[in-house]
DNA sequence: ACCAACATGTAAGAAGTTACATGATTTA
DNA sequence: TAAATCATGTAACTTCTTACATGTTGGT
């Protein structure tokens, strides 16, 4: 499926980039929805180029080092936009080792699971603190159809799974708790 | 990580199966948290033959065909529930490829967009439905512990993971709308 | 007789992770 | 001057998907 090609052109499609900027972005960033390493990142770059989707331009940092400031091209931009609005109905199949660890729940000691579910409670209320804490700076919704837009609207959504996956799991302690 | 194997060493904690068997269950069964395609599930049911955590039975169906029926073995068995309480903390990251368009709506028509999320409502909302089959068939929650509960949990986790998705989407929906 | 489902495997390749490898720049 | 971060790459390996390959069984 070459979603990393698509990623990247995406990503390049707001603004130019180097293979550390990706790197950081998937690390760091807004995008908790996808991840790369580096080690994936520049021989795709390397291979997008090759294509004639993206070019770089040398950028000299300091006295010497070199970066490699990538941007797309028009082909690159008709491909990637070609892909936006391709198979829309495609299932999101999501793996999800939490759950799959409660799906075998029974075999472990109740106390057990919930330690268990109490470390996940822990995890994602921290999560949804640092989202909310990115979230704040939106005073107001911004315009549909803008980049402002789709960071807020992504940034909600990540909020929202977060708050239905503490409910679920509040409800799966409870279960275990009101015993 | 061998996540795989330890999938198919909880299935086996559940009752003996067939490597079709465990096929099937990823395909059409409750699991719907991981996956793996036959051409995965053999090798690595080889794999876990010779490691000796799990062996296999040979069973005749009609006149000739042989099935092999696979057990956990009792190191198999200590092996898995080591896994299960190992490491709570990982931070469980998802991939969504649905959340990435939306990431990247800005280089999309309004019209587009909107067909992309009609088309993912369209997709939730039938999934959501049919999670909620299964779920009828609950009369009262099943015994913390059990089976049944395991079942249960899991497929209530779905359900609520539809709902917060088909919300997410409604409102991403609106913003383009109420424009 | 045919077809869907049962049943098991291998091969080739794509995607992703971990480790190896190197060097420059900035900040404390 | 030491450490953190910037910056780019390759190699080996694991994981996962698609395609190839074969044969049986049960229902209509």
């Amino acid at each position: 499926m070459r979603t990393l090609k698509y990623v990247i052109l995406g990503l390049l499609m707001k603004k130019p980039m180097t293979g550390y900027d990706i790197t950081k972005e998937f690390n760091s960033g807004v995008v908790e929805f996808w991840s790369a390493k580096h080690s994936q990142i520049y021989p795709e770059l390397k291979r997008l180029t090759k294509e004639g989707l993206i070019t770089f331009e040398t950028v000299i940092s300091g006295e010497v080092m070199e970066k490699k400031l990538y941007s797309i091209t028009e082909e690159g931009i008709q491909d990637f936009k070609q892909w936006l609005i391709l198979d829309p109905e495609v299932e999101p199949f999501q793996k999800d080792l939490f759950r799959l660890k409660m799906y075998f729940s029974e075999s472990m000691n109740k106390s057990d699971v919930i330690n268990l579910i109490k470390c996940q409670i822990d995890l994602h209320k921290r999560k949804r603190e640092r989202l909310l804490e990115t979230f704040k700076n939106y005073s107001f919704v911004p315009k549909p159809g803008s980049q402002e837009f789709s960071d807020y609207i992504v940034v909600k959504g990540a909020i929202m799974r977060e708050d239905y996956y503490i409910d679920w799991l509040e409800l799966c302690k409870n279960s275990y708790l009101d015993e």
